[in-house]
RNA sequence: CUGGAUGUGGCGCAGUUGGUAGCGCACCUGGUUAGGGACCAGGAGGUCGCUCGUUCAAGUCGAGUCAUCCAGACCA
């Protein structure tokens, strides 16, 4: 765990951004609250989409893409929906520029306003189903899985690299059924989807449950989320799945006969996840020297220093990498040999360490003559020299125990600090400590809208594979009954 | 929108009572180096956010304006 990064210290989130930076990920844009994501970054965000993609084409899901304006009119159509949204909308308004009539630059031509404003997509459900509405008349139609990869805009008040930002990338699956139990069977299978995604290729340990109606997706009937600890005991919502019932359906006029002839609104689900998981990597697994990624996700899995002071060396040991290259690539690794020659060693170490490469090799003279190769894993920050003999192999099973170890730290970092919580004065002073509570709630909006006043934490979510804890007992804050424990937590 | 702060080479900063802009990193050239972010020497790069004003003279003083950052409010 990193030293300097201590719970909920003033410089935690110092330490975030300097690390977008450094670690080569993103950069801040001239537009305020957008972002360049950087080919490293990016790098990452590629390979979490193409897992992704695998797991959702495994349910059945395919890809599709709707269009990033929205007629303010669509909008309208489900007013709970446009109620969550409508504080945070870029809105399109003209089609054209002209020259400045004073000779300065360009202005907006005041003769192309558009009839009707078009909204930038905050989230793409009212498009969608104005779209779904066209393509389903019949039960024989259902289900539609579609899942769409795509940015979205939402004119955020206050940003934060990745965890927050006026335009983000994710993607968001939208899906239409005949049944209810369809449709929420479906929101189910998403989220664990996701869960098994953060858990075993981000190595980010997370709790699945229900938000609470004040949590819930804008329109939703029930939002599952998958909810995961920072290093400072914050929560993160690292992926929703909703399920929207017949909202959207009733909203758009999407109906189908079903087999009796009968007409029927169809039930829907959305889900997403955001590059809001690059800020969930890094503030999980990140420590002093840098980012600390799981060989699963590394755009890089090894990467190779040689080390050198004349051009024979720098041959005979770069002819040694390569052939280790070649091997480990040989069993499906990402390997890059460094061997840029302006740059010294100790440098270079630094560098990968700051990118969070999960294993090292070093190979100089020394190990020439030894037949050897020094190890280094990022994880424990660890080196071993090691006899070059059966070394791929060895590299192979260490990824596979770096990975194990990122994830396992992770959990008991968490699980550290979780706790059953009764006292409404422990309550504040171990919310304040970056502590996830588990406490009774009496299950009224008012009572968990007192407590986020009081303490700034909010209910992240009621647990339905981890923590789960049904039992009789009283509210924590109202002393009312209740039958079971909610997380509660202070969010990002 | 409320409060606080900041705008000076690519980045991070200094700049005394007004006197014609400097430091670190990065960059370029040459050399020595190379097993944990090298060193020496030389070099290039800025109308000090913008506008107006005071003055012989403004990065510095005054007024205005714009932008950004931090803390709130806001936020599936």
């Amino acid at each position: 765990m990193a030293k300097e990064v201590t719970a909920r210290s003033e410089n935690y989130s110092q330490w975030y951004n300097d690390l977008v930076v450094k670690a080569d990920l993103a950069e801040q844009s001239a537009v305020r609250g957008c972002m360049v994501i950087k080919p490293y970054g990016y790098a990452i965000w590629e390979k979490m989409q193409s897992v992704l993609d695998g797991m959702f084409k495994k349910t059945g899901v395919q890809n599709a893409y709707f269009p990033l304006f929205i007629p303010k009119s669509f909008f309208s159509k489900e007013a709970e929906h446009v109620a969550g949204f409508a504080k945070e909308c870029a809105v399109v308004t003209h089609h054209r520029l002209m020259n400045s009539p004073d000779g300065k630059g360009v202005v907006v031509d005041p003769e192309a306003k558009l009839e009707e404003e078009l909204i930038v997509r905050p989230t793409s459900e009212t498009i969608i189903w104005s779209v779904y509405k066209n393509w389903i008349t019949s039960w024989r139609d259902l289900p539609i899985l579609c899942n769409q990869w795509c940015n979205v805009v939402r004119w955020e008040m206050r940003t934060r690299p990745f965890l927050r930002t006026a335009e983000f990338l994710w993607q968001e699956g939208h899906t239409a059924h005949s049944s209810a139990e369809e449709a929420e069977a479906k929101a189910n299978e998403m989220v664990q989807v996701y869960a098994e995604f953060a858990r075993k290729t981000l190595a980010l340990p997370v709790i699945v449950g229900h938000k609470s109606p004040n949590e819930r997706f804008a329109g939703a009937l029930d939002t599952l989320t998958i909810e995961a600890m920072m290093q400072d005991g914050k929560a993160l919502q690292a992926g929703t799945s909703h399920f929207l019932g017949q909202n959207f359906a009733k909203s758009f006029d999407v109906q189908y006969s079903d087999k009796e002839g009968k007409l029927q609104y169809v039930w829907a689900t959305s889900w997403g996840v955001s590059t809001r998981l690059m800020g969930a990597l890094i503030m999980a697994h990140g420590d002093d020297n840098g980012l600390v990624l799981p060989p699963a996700l590394a755009p890089i899995q090894v990467v190779m220093v040689p080390i050198y002071k004349t051009d024979e060396e720098r041959a005979a040991v770069l002819e040694k990498l390569d052939a280790i290259k070649k091997e480990l690539e040989a069993k499906g690794h990402s390997v890059k040999v460094d061997a840029r020659d302006t740059i010294r060693p100790g440098f270079k170490f630094a560098e990968w360490e700051l990118k969070g490469v999960p294993v090292r090799l070093a190979m100089g003279a020394r190990d020439l003559a030894n037949g050897t190769v020094e190890v280094a894993r990022r994880d424990t920050l660890t080196k071993e020299t090691m006899a070059l003999e059966g070394i791929a192999e060895h590299i192979d099973s260490l990824l596979d125990d770096i990975q194990a170890n990122i994830y396992n730290k992770a959990i008991a970092f968490r699980d550290s600090r979780v706790q059953k919580c009764d006292s409404w004065e422990e309550f504040k002073t171990e919310i304040q400590n970056g502590k996830f509570l588990l406490c009774h709630w009496d299950g009224t909006a008012e009572t968990e809208q007192k407590i986020k006043d009081e303490t700034k934490a909010t209910i992240r979510c009621i647990p339905i594979d981890s923590y789960v804890c049904e039992e009789e007992g009283k509210d924590i804050y109202s002393g009312k009954p209740s039958k079971c424990r909610v997380v509660y937590a202070i969010a990002y």
